[in-house]
This record gives C-alpha cells, sequence and structure tokens, in this order.
DNA sequence: AGAAAGTGTGTGCGCACGCACCTAACAAGG
DNA sequence: CCTTGTTAGGTGCGTGCGCACACACTTTCT
C-alpha cells in the first residue's frame, strides 16, 4: 500500500476511476434531467421507464420486472407508472396468468412521447459527456461498466 | 443515425457508456454505503464530505468550497456539517477576514474516523467495482471521466 | 461616509426515493 | 378442500436532498 499520496482517499489511481463516477454522475444527472424536462416535460425518471418499457417484449414488464431493469426501485417504479397512466403514455394491464402482477405496458403516445425526447437526450449526453473523450475511451468505458453490472 | 438497433435508446454504443455509468451508481452507491454505515456507522456522505476536508488545505474549507469539491450541494453541506459537528469529528471556526463565512475543519477525532473507515471503503470498491476490470481499463475510465469533468 | 450592489450562509419547504409492512393471489401438501 | 407458506404489488412513512428565500456581512460607487 501507501504507493501514492493519501492512500486512504479516493484521489489514490486505484479509486480515481470510482470517485470520477461519483462526480460525474453528481453534475451531469441534474443537467440532462433539466433539458429533457425544459424540452418535453419529461423527467428523466419517465424517460427510462418508458424506454424500458418500449425495448420489452411486447412493450410491457411487470413491477417486479420493471424494477429490476429500470434505475430507480420497484416501488418507486410502482408509483413512476402511476404517473404515466395519468399523463397517458403507460396503461396498467392485466395478467391473465398471475392475478397477482399486472402489466405496464406503454401506450401509442407514451412512443409518440419518447420518441419526439430522444433526440434531446442523446444529444445532451453527447454535448455533455460523450464528446470529452475519445471513441476508444467511451467504448472501454462501456465495457467496462457493464462488466462491473455482470458481475 | 441509425446505425444500431434502437437508435433513439441508451443502449446504443454512443450511450452506452452513459447507460452504464448510471445503472452502475445505482447499483453500487446503496451497497457501499451500507458497508461503510455497518462497519463504522459513517454514511457515505460524511465520508466524502471528511475526506474533502482532510485533503484542503489546513484541514478546513468554507461551505462554498465544500459544496463544489463534495458531491452533495452546497445546502446539503452544511447540514452534513451541522451533523458531523454534533459527532464530534468537524468543528466550525470563524473566518477572520471574512464575517460572513466560517470553516469547517476536521477534528483529531474526525481524521481517526476516517482513517478507521478508510480500508473498508477501499476494499468495497475494489471488491464491487475495481476488480471486475482490468488495471489498464480502469485507468482509462477514470482519465476518460477526469475529461468529462474538468469540460 | 452613506447607499447600493454583490456574495457567503443558514433554513423552510417541497419533492423524490426506498424500506417495511399489508393485502391479495398463487403454490404445495395434507 | 382447507391450511400453510410463498410471491407480486401497492402504500404509509421517514429521510436525504436541492431550491429559493432571508439575512448578515463585504465591496464598490458616488
Amino acid at each position: 500500500m501507501r504507493t501514492h499520496k493519501s492512500w486512504y482517499g479516493v484521489t489514490m489511481d486505484n479509486t480515481a476511476a470510482w470517485a470520477g463516477l461519483l462526480r460525474v454522475h453528481a453534475a451531469l444527472v441534474p443537467v440532462l434531467d433539466q433539458e429533457l424536462q425544459a424540452a418535453h416535460g419529461l423527467p428523466l425518471t419517465w424517460y427510462d421507464v418508458l424506454l424500458e418499457l418500449n425495448s420489452a417484449k411486447d412493450r410491457q414488464l411487470t413491477m417486479g420486472e420493471l424494477g429490476a431493469k429500470a434505475v430507480v426501485s420497484r416501488s418507486r417504479s410502482s408509483r413512476v407508472v402511476d404517473e404515466l397512466t395519468r399523463a397517458g403514455l403507460v396503461e396498467r394491464v392485466a395478467n391473465p396468468a398471475d392475478g397477482r402482477s399486472a402489466f405496464a405496458r406503454i401506450t401509442a403516445a407514451g412512443r409518440a412521447r419518447l420518441r419526439a425526447a430522444a433526440p434531446t437526450y442523446l444529444a445532451g449526453i453527447e454535448a455533455h459527456f460523450t464528446s470529452r473523450m475519445t471513441a476508444a475511451e467511451a467504448r472501454t468505458v462501456a465495457t467496462a461498466l457493464e462488466k462491473v453490472l455482470k458481475g
């Protein structure tokens, strides 16, 4: 140990990657969220849930699946789906195979809203994140973080 | 565009890095926070603030500086310093050069607590994050994210 | 010096979030 | 069929968080 200054600090080489992740998250999430909300009235959470539903089989997911795939928790997902339902972007549909669970399915309006908002989000990611690094670095970051998730 | 499936989704190559960052953050922060809290009664926010103060000149920082450097906002930093003061890990000391501002300075007890907690945090980062990628990848992630912050 | 503009902090307030619990519905075993 | 255990989902509740405001002090300008 103690190969670098302040061995118990996140400024150490081994932990610089993690420290950077924390800072970048803290810095960029509010910016992207506000850009998205200002341009399309969509909170980042709504976008994430809509995206997950849209890419799912039959464009629907149970609450459990949604909570597992999305960034937010299951209980939070349930409330977000409530809001999205009130906004007409998602509909709750009963699960014939299991009376306990109900699917959340994205509506046509939801898909339209998602398609409209996507360019804004992508442009924000590009402007604030991806454009600050090389393409090779972006690929490395992606593969490294995916390996972290798989573990 | 449309070089990959679902061009408006974060699963696209260009945005995979950002998507991974969001997921990894959501997955790991609660884990590391609970590990740290279970072992040393330190929330991750406390650790971050203590670390920032400890590495600052004279081991003290104004609220504005702290809010800028730490992961949390300035207003939140003020309250965290309150809690840390109550716990005896930080003390508020008046700024002779400016009557409005007051420094938050880490105490000896605070430094001891930080040094005790550090191995746990570092081990957690290693176990859940760094060990899942190669050393070269970790370096690339670190440099890429630092470039994002500098921009 | 006095007034006006600017800047650093603390704090009331509302919002987003997750945990723990509760209920309803399935599954297993007699 | 009834009982017991298990699982999915909704919801009350506490908490962490940042915004916007208020206040105190400082700086600048006349």
